[in-house]
DNA sequence: GTGCATCCTGGAGCGGACTCCAGAGTCAAG
DNA sequence: CTTGACTCTGGAGTCCGCTCCAGGATGCAC
């Protein structure tokens, strides 16, 4: 299965296999304007091209660090503009992005840090009532839940 | 407005306002299971105590950093457990979390240095274009959207 | 004790990201 | 060729996390 010019294509259940995806969701993906239109065969089977993969693989990423799929779609895609205007809004964009990475980032260290501090409370807790009394009350679950009783 | 045990108490509206959500949300966590069953009025009305802010402020943390709902919940209330049954799940769950935000960090980081070398790419594409040649194509969109043309 | 902001419950609606399906057509191995 | 796995389109359904009612009852300031 080799084009004509020598790289590897895919029909798309092939390329769902490779990238973890169903077919449904890659030709959701294509309604959302995610994935280029790809080209297609006499039939009208859909055929994608190797790097079809790397592709999925970044909008995976994205997606999984908080990123919607319009936004993923905006920060590298834009049919409407080409040439400098384009250039310089996905300049624009990955800027605003990695701001807002650097952002998520120290929350998710801080929030790392307040669970670690449980976590801590939590292991005392629990060593205390197994030297000496039984029934702990976890400080956690204490400290969060107050008006449950 | 002082209660018998002499801390402050909110009605859903306040709390609200205090924790930067609507009454209707809060009415919706506690349907979920997220919030404690607050003490009611005479006539209905709930009544929360000031650490149900704080409470709100983890959820809201944990929320944004890609926790669901439900996970949250699980994280820390276990209404069917107690004691040292309890304590432990709440340790594993910690356990896990930590593992699970490592990760994700890591991750992040990943994705912050591919973006970061995408905007590098841009703008070194964009100062080539305004001293010489005109029109440049994106070097990034390039990459990624072979198959569109 | 009256007025009016606030609260109650239950249920419907919404945007995001899929997921599933029917009914029909295509591909390719043998 | 035939056959069986795969693909097509378009639309409906699902789960999540809210958000917005309607039709009442309550709280509290005056």
């Amino acid at each position: 299965m080799r084009s004509a010019a020598g790289s590897k294509t895919y029909h798309i259940g092939e390329l769902a296999a490779r990238s973890g995806l169903t077919p449904d969701t890659l030709r959701y993906y294509e309604r959302l304007g995610l994935l280029p239109k790809p080209h297609r065969t006499g039939g009208g089977f859909r055929v994608y091209s190797a790097e079809t993969v790397e592709w999925l693989r970044f909008i995976k990423q994205a997606q999984t660090l908080g990123f919607t799929l319009r936004e993923v779609r905006d920060l590298l895609g834009f049919p409407g503009a080409a040439g400098v205007t384009r250039c310089r809004r996905v300049r624009d964009m990955l800027r605003g992005k990695l701001a807002e990475l650097e952002t998520r980032l120290a929350e998710l260290q801080a929030f790392q840090r307040t669970l670690c501090g449980y976590l801590q409370d939590c292991e005392r807790t629990l060593q205390e009532s197994e030297r000496g009394g039984g029934d702990p009350r976890c400080p956690v679950v204490d400290t969060l839940k107050t008006e449950r009783r």
